[in-house]
DNA sequence: ATTAATTTTGATAATCACTATCATTATTAA
DNA sequence: TTAATAATGATAGTGATTATCAAAATTAAT
């Protein structure tokens, strides 16, 4: 997914749905789509500040639940109560997440395995699918040494 | 997992950490264990309720959150920002969960091949691995069938 | 059994992440 | 330019959960 494909699925997004294009919104598309890895409503909302000091939060997460709900960023929860964001690169296959328990890093893996048995299970169950998510939790190396 | 296993490591940990034994928590364990399928804390204290009209919510979140931390409990949070538990049966393989974004009925399944994937992860990213979820997202047989 | 130390409890205030409301401002189409 | 409508910031409200605290229950030691 390139820059410019997704500058394109958001302007599309605006149009289809009858919105108007606004300075603030598109401020925070061209914050978000920079990030790399993921990020929470937080993270946007203080990156903004610095240049725009009066940019409420609501803002930020009214232009986040946009940009999900026009399939530019999917959410995650990662075993927590809060949302967790990236940008839904539509290119590559879907990927897991290893989370560290204990410093909150996390690292993307991707598997044909997984794939292969998402689609059993769609056939297993009748199930229509829609996404999937698949999170391990443990300790990442750095933690391990540090550890002992 | 039997029922007698569930309540010697209720036992223990309580025991174990220096805690007294309560009539109440007694009874939330007792509830508990009866249960089948997911469940929320919510749906515990309108249980309690009925037969115990005094009972705190804060005591009902107190004792899940413990029985989380003594193993006997697993929490989800199924895409949701809010807890689902179930009794964590150490015996059986770990599960994936199906998770009907209609109705939320959710269904469980066992896969080996998950189980396989998660082995070589650790490997490959040298990670000392605690747990796994792996949730499917989208609609079940009976709400396709009342889509239409 | 009585006491003393400590834990548990229910009520409720506080918190956290997030959504709703609303008056004001910005954008757009005519 | 105007009229209609959407976007915004401030802030109140919400839902799930945790923290606080005085009173009640439990336990161990007398």
């Amino acid at each position: 997914m390139t820059l410019s494909n997704l500058k394109n699925q958001y302007n599309d997004y605006i149009k289809l749905n009858g919105l108007k294009s606004s300075k603030r919104r598109d401020l925070i598309f061209e914050n978000i789509v920079k990030k790399i890895g993921h990020f929470t409503t937080d993270d946007i909302y203080s990156d903004l500040l610095k240049t725009d000091p009066v940019i409420g939060i609501a803002t930020v997460y009214r232009t986040i639940r946009l940009l999900v709900d026009s399939g530019i960023l999917v959410e995650h929860t990662f075993g927590e109560k809060r949302g967790f964001f990236e940008i839904n690169n539509q290119q590559a296959p879907e990927h897991g997440h290893l989370i560290c328990l204990k410093c909150g890093h996390i690292t993307e893996f991707y598997s044909k395995t997984i794939e292969k048995n998402v689609k059993f299970m769609q056939k297993q169950h009748n199930y229509k699918i829609n996404s999937y998510k698949f999170e391990i939790f443990g300790i990442c190396p750095k933690c391990q040494k540090s550890e002992k």
